[in-house]
This record gives structure tokens, C-alpha cells and sequence, in this order.
DNA sequence: GCCAAGTTTGACCATTTGGTCAGGAACACG
DNA sequence: CGTGTTCCTGACCAAATGGTCAAACTTGGC
């Protein structure tokens, strides 16, 4: 929170590629299963070189979350309280479901994260991700009372729309292992499918 | 797959002890972030007495998956090809949910395995997981064309209950922290949810 | 109560891991 | 082109990790 950004040109260079040089192996083998030797092989750099410009292993972590907690709410954040409610949550899911298909790894990150008990980012689902929520609940809250949706539990069907769109990201693997080889990407039909889905179960 | 059941009883004993304690530390920290030690002291053994059961910390973990996939496929084997189609879906979601509050730890072992790419386990979801679910939506097809339930893709309705359901084992700790510290049990508003969603997705 | 089989352990080992440090190389800038 | 700052590295360290082994201790059946 106290950073400087006044930065010569290497520190942004190298901190970029230290950071998604992390993404890629923290959200593939979760934090203690992921080595600084490993995040400095595919970064390019030693590693003496990597603690000059992070202090720590847990740092680069944390400093990778932070960073991509606010991208990660973003889809969520501009679901707008004055549009018609049925294309705003409709245009929220399409955008979580973009962001599974354009964004995995972030997506793998951070349910490595939960999965683990989400010691290191505890605070903001406490805090930006909850009050985020909190309020777009009671928009949806709204809605349902003015019967433009359908009312359903508003916090189950945020959570609903997390689950089936990281599910792709997420489980990409089974997924494509289950669809077998010849579907090549899954996503149109997921699309599809989820789309129907979500009009099925808010068409009031 | 070759092994032999006649054991001593402290045989017996310690194994059990060993694939617990193996569950508990694997399902939080994932493969290579878990520790013989760790799962040795949760165990209450030592770890030589560990290794004297099994060969390697690979053994535990294969032993350990093989030993559980059965059970997690237990339910979506259950459906009947025979009873009736809305029915015998409602009741696989039912009994995944309920698997999801009943075995959490077992849900994350899996979500941990595939999210690195389920590289100890793609034989088996290649071969039983993906032929089971092979079965299955041929079974869905059919009564989709016989009009019992409405046309959905049927591997994408496989996944959006095994997303919608383990999403409240996976991700317990989120879902808690977002509902806030009133709500004590997830589990009966979820299962509420996602019997509407279910229903009126399938509903012709 | 004896003894062979099964069980447990402390001590040990090679490797890996997160992290340090002194000094050298590259760079910016007057 | 000189010099202070930034950047980078090889060598190193202590702790942790997966795994071994010989020796000691239990156990079960006779």
C-alpha cells in the first residue's frame, strides 16, 4: 500500500517478469509447493536476483494477489444498478465466464488460494470482496423485489455464477479429458449452456 | 490394484491412521506442499513407522486417490436409467451436495489434484471418470428425447452440478466469509438454490 | 515362556529450499 | 570519462525434506 512507483526501467521490466513468472508456477503448484528457484528459471533470472527485487518468497505472493484481486472483481464491479437487471447479470456472467477462458491461471491462483484456506488473503474476502458483494446483493435484492428477476438467494446465485464459470479454469483439465479429443474448446458451449441456465432461473 | 487384504490388525490400524492423516494434510496443502513429517504427526507416528507402510510419499497419495474415486463416483452411478428422469437427477444433485458437506476434505483432495493438472490421477479420469460420465449422458440424451427433461448439453449439465456442488466444499472458507459470521450452515440455503436452479433448468 | 515374525525407532544421509552477502558489472548523469 | 547508484552473481548457509538402515522392541502362536 506504502509502494513508490517512480521506477527506473529495469526494476519495471524484471518486476513484471518475476510476477508472471509467479502466476505461472504459483497457480500451478500452490505456494508452498512452488520454489524461488522455479519462479527464477521461468522468469530469466537468478535467484539472488529475484530477492533483490522482492524480500521474499511470501511477498511475491502476496504481492501477485493484490495486484489481481482488483482485475478479478472488476466483472462483478461494473454490473450497473440502474441497467436492466436481467442483460446486467447476464453481462456479468459472459464476463466471468471471458475471464475463466481468457485469465486461467489468476482463476487457478486464487482457488489454490481458498482451497488452502486463504491464509495469506483472508483479509480482503473479509473485507473488499465482501462489502463488494454485500452491496451488489442488494441491488439484486431490489431487483427481485421491484419483480424484475426471478428471487432466488441472491448470495448462492453470486456464488453460483463463480463456480460454473471458473469451473473452466479451474478444472480445465478434467473438463477437456471428459469432452474427450475431439472438442477442441469447451467455451462456446459453455457458453451456451450457461446462458441458458441463468435465463431459465431469472426470467421472473 | 494387486494387493493383498490379510493383515494383522495393527496393520489395519496404521494404514487407516496413515490415509486419515494423509487426507486431512494432502486436501489443505496439496501434494508437493504436504510433508511426511506433517503426515506422520497427525498420523501420531513416526515417520520410518510411516515409510514401513508405505514405500514412498508418491504410494500414500496414489494410494490414497484410488482408494477414494470410487466413492466420489458412488453417486452418479446410483442414477437409474429407469426411474424417472427429473427425479433421478434431482437425487444424483442431492446426494453430490450432501457428499460435499459429509466429505469436504475428500472434494479438496481431488480440486487440489486436478488444478495441477492431475498429474497422478489423468489415468483414471481418462479411463473410469470419463466412461462413467460417457454412460451417463447417453442415459440424459434419451430422456431428453423422449421430452422427459428439457435439451441441455448433457456434459455441461454433468459439470455445472459438479461445479455447483463441490464450489461448497472448495471453497468453503469464501463462501462463510462472504455470508458473514450470523450464518452458522451454508448447506440447507444451498441445497434450496440449487433444487430451483436444477428444476426449473430441466423442467421441458 | 520361547522364538520367529512383525513393528518401531534413533541416527543418519543426500538433496532441496528460502535466504544472505561481499564483491563485481552495468548504468546514469554530470 | 569519471563516479555514485543500481543491478547482478557465485559462493555460501541453516533448516527442512524424502528416504535408509541396523538395531531394538512387541506380538502372536505354540
Amino acid at each position: 500500500m506504502t509502494e513508490k512507483q517512480p521506477q527506473t526501467r529495469i526494476q519495471r521490466k524484471n518486476t513484471a517478469a518475476i510476477l508472471e513468472a509467479a502466476l505461472d508456477v504459483f497457480s500451478q503448484y500452490g505456494f508452498r509447493g512452488s520454489t524461488l528457484d522455479q519462479i527464477a528459471q521461468t522468469a530469466g533470472l537468478s535467484k539472488p536476483n529475484l530477492l533483490y527485487y522482492f524480500p521474499s518468497k511470501e511477498a511475491i505472493h502476496t504481492g501477485l494477489l493484490s495486484r489481481l484481486l482488483d482485475t478479478w472483481l472488476d466483472p462483478l464491479r461494473e454490473m450497473d444498478p440502474n441497467g436492466d437487471p436481467i442483460s446486467e447479470l447476464m453481462g456479468y456472467i459472459d464476463r466471468k465466464l471471458e475471464m475463466s477462458r481468457d485469465y486461467p491461471r489468476e482463476s487457478r491462483l486464487f482457488a489454490n488460494e481458498i482451497l488452502q484456506g486463504a491464509p495469506r488473503i483472508m483479509g480482503a474476502i473479509e473485507g473488499e470482496l465482501k462489502s463488494l458483494v454485500d452491496e451488489k446483493t442488494t441491488v439484486i435484492r431490489q431487483w427481485q423485489d421491484e419483480g424484475k428477476i426471478a428471487k432466488v438467494h441472491p448470495y448462492h446465485l453470486i456464488f453460483s455464477i463463480w463456480s460454473l464459470t471458473q469451473h473452466y479454469a479451474d478444472f480445465d483439465v478434467q473438463v477437456r479429458a471428459v469432452l474427450g479429443p475431439d472438442e477442441v474448446d469447451p467455451f462456446p458451449e459453455a457458453k451456451t449452456y450457461i446462458d441458458t441456465l441463468f435465463t431459465k432461473l431469472l426470467t421472473p
